[in-house]
DNA sequence: ACATTAGTGAAAAAGGTTTTCAGTTGGAAG
DNA sequence: CTTCCAACTGAAAACCTTTTTCACTAATGT
């Protein structure tokens, strides 16, 4: 599981520094249980910093998606929400009614993909797969 | 395949006029072999209707998203993206390179869905599945 | 041909994101 | 523990996309 220490490790070790700023985003981003647009992202990051500015959360929200612990969701309204995504290949199901987000891993699409590029010609080289449902709170 | 007057039909039946404009906007998004975002939608647009602005376009895109003509693109870079969309179920292949889009049948997921649904006590109604790579031409 | 009303374009407003820049701070080096 | 400097920051402004408003136009049924 990705945690505020194995993040900041991380960021460390490809030479970035560990501020307060960025401190408070990670966490604002690890206690979120769905996945929140950046303005959503800076109120709850002001808690732990609340000097934080909304640009410092882009900035940071690009950096941590460039490092791939951050996961853009993409929404029918829209596409403003980001959520916290571990390492590999994982995929994420959102809850329609609360916005809840949670990982699963497993996805063996390759038969699948195989007979697509079979049939189209592509190189397949990535996919994008959202689910979409009710948690069980919500049903 | 969908064409514009299959479009346009339809368009009529579901009670709505069929303007110059919103032809011009059918038109540009069919001859169109890629995903566009709504300005170059707007540019296409203009040589078949010059004084077509760039609000009628984003309505008329609303519009045919709406009856499901047309679908929104989710590439890494943003989401401004549309293309034509058959009905049914269908997903969308784009090419990295040249950005060109087709779009596939046979998704059956079932199986996979079903996994998931188990492990994770979700109710699953929808899912989003984008796949990239590079179509024959870019290889 | 006419009347009705959905649809239109232009301008303005609204929102979200990025850029700029002077000041601050984390962390390496002494 | 201090010093130093580049990475980082917040605030303001710029920028770009999308939506709203409103007076005018044109598609359809009669």
């Amino acid at each position: 599981m990705l945690s505020e220490k194995r993040i900041t490790e991380q960021l460390s070790q490809a030479g970035y520094r560990i501020t307060q700023p960025r401190r408070a985003v990670i966490r604002a981003l690890l206690e979120d249980a769905g996945y929140s647009s950046p303005a959503m992202v800076h109120q709850g990051a002001r808690r732990y910093c609340p000097t934080v500015g909304l640009v410092t959360v882009y900035r940071t929200l690009d950096l941590l998606s460039e490092l791939g612990f951050v996961r853009r969701i993409h929404a029918e309204d829209g596409c403003h929400g980001y959520a916290i995504a571990n390492h590999g290949h994982h995929h994420h199901l959102i809850c329609r009614k609360c916005g809840a987000v949670i990982e699963f891993e497993g996805c063996d699409l390759s038969p699948f993909l195989a007979r697509v590029s079979q049939d189209t010609g592509y190189l397949i080289e990535d996919h994008l797969l959202e689910l979409v449902g009710v948690c069980i709170r919500c049903q």
